[in-house]
DNA sequence: GACTTGGTGGTATGGTTGTACCACAAAAAT
DNA sequence: ATTTTTGTGGTACAACCATACCACCAAGTC
């Protein structure tokens, strides 16, 4: 057993058990000692592997940057190789909503990990900026060739629209992380604001009232 | 001085001092001791007027939650008695960009809050969900109002769009707290998408392309 | 076979936290 | 004048935290 081990395996499931104490108890109640417990090893080990608490935290927090960048990279990909701009697009502001357990996770932790960038100078230069402003770009990108393409309204500024499509999809991610609204709900809403985006695409055009009540959570 | 003393005010000033330390050093460093020392008084004292910190982490909460109803309610005030439902709409949304410090303070130390709600048991049921649900309402009461008046397209799903309203307003509050974007920016962006919504109002109709480069911060 | 090195468990330590407890002063009530 | 009640300070305590330290075991190296 003590013999030569995989330190980068070891790493991801410590670092796994530590997202998991974070999504359900929250990252404050992250100690050496419940990750140590959630992962099954001793505190020593978790020690052995990142010297101090502070670099365990951020070990996790670029881990979960990475996987968000792979879940948005990868459900591009999935919509085929040359899709029309507002499909990608809705691509990947989908995966700013939490679907699958997985992401809610995700989302949640990251979320966690945002807030106290704020205040935590030790995340404050980790660079949580960088992911949104190349989506950002990667946005403009889309909406502008859309526009040469004739899918959308040509006077409309994309830049403005790029950075109105992210705060939408945040805000409702986080609605969603705050049980406000269901996930399917979110979901709508986003489609229908695309639908205004780009009309005539897909079924909806976003300008019909949608038949069913907005419903809430109880 | 050991005379009969006024509890509200005593209560207001330690709770003022809380939102000082969660605001500039986060929620989550937010001890008993510390208030103390901020509001310099002693320990003794805040157990005194808050038995408990849980006590006294809801007393915050309840205050802050007063605070944002009142600042919403004297901003809507502000644009005088019959104004139109573009202006009433964008005076409530632009109370969920931090301007002032104060206002940023409160919306820093209310999104702790909220997160810290997603985990914690004791702050769940505390509803942060009637706030942004009546908000929700009364913006599709605006919304509906405008449509009646020929201001906004009668084709649009008002409920659909007091979300996205709604959503986009939070997550643009977020980015600034973040430092992603700066207040200006923010409230440009938020000015853009309401002159989508109600075109032809106001100097810009939303259709142009705004001049200015949208600046990030550095 | 001696010995270095990588991996692991257990435990000690110094510091911090929330809270309970004790003492005491001054006003109010009797 | 004495006895409550109200407001205040200081301090003690049990729990928990991150981390340092010590012992040990097994594989690879010489």
């Amino acid at each position: 057993m003590p013999k030569l081990v995989d330190h980068e395996e070891r790493r991801a499931h410590i670092i796994d058990a530590l997202l998991r104490v974070a999504a359900d108890t929250g990252l404050h109640a992250v100690t050496m000692r419940s990750v140590a417990v959630e992962a099954g090893v001793s505190v020593r080990l978790v020690q052995y592997y990142f010297d101090t608490k502070e670099q365990l935290l951020l070990a996790a927090l670029t881990r979960l940057a990475v996987r968000m960048g792979e879940r948005v990279r990868e459900r591009v990909r999935a919509t085929g190789p040359s899709t029309a701009p507002r499909d990608i697009v809705e691509a990947v502001l989908l995966e700013a909503v939490p679907t699958d357990e997985e992401s809610r996770t995700f989302h949640l932790v990251y979320t966690e990990y945002a807030v106290l960038s704020v205040t935590d100078p030790a995340l404050a230069d980790q660079s949580f900026l960088a992911a949104p402003n190349e989506m950002e770009d990667f946005l403009v990108g889309q909406l502008t060739a859309a526009q040469q393409a004739g899918d959308t309204d040509p006077r409309l500024d994309a830049r403005q629209e790029a950075v109105v499509l992210l705060a939408v999809s945040a805000g409702l991610g986080l609605s969603v992380l705050l049980g406000q609204r269901t996930t399917s709900d979110a979901v709508a809403v986003l489609r229908y604001h695309l639908g205004r985006l780009f009309p005539g695409s897909g079924a909806s055009d976003g300008c019909g009232k949608s038949g069913h009540a907005n419903q809430r959570r109880p």
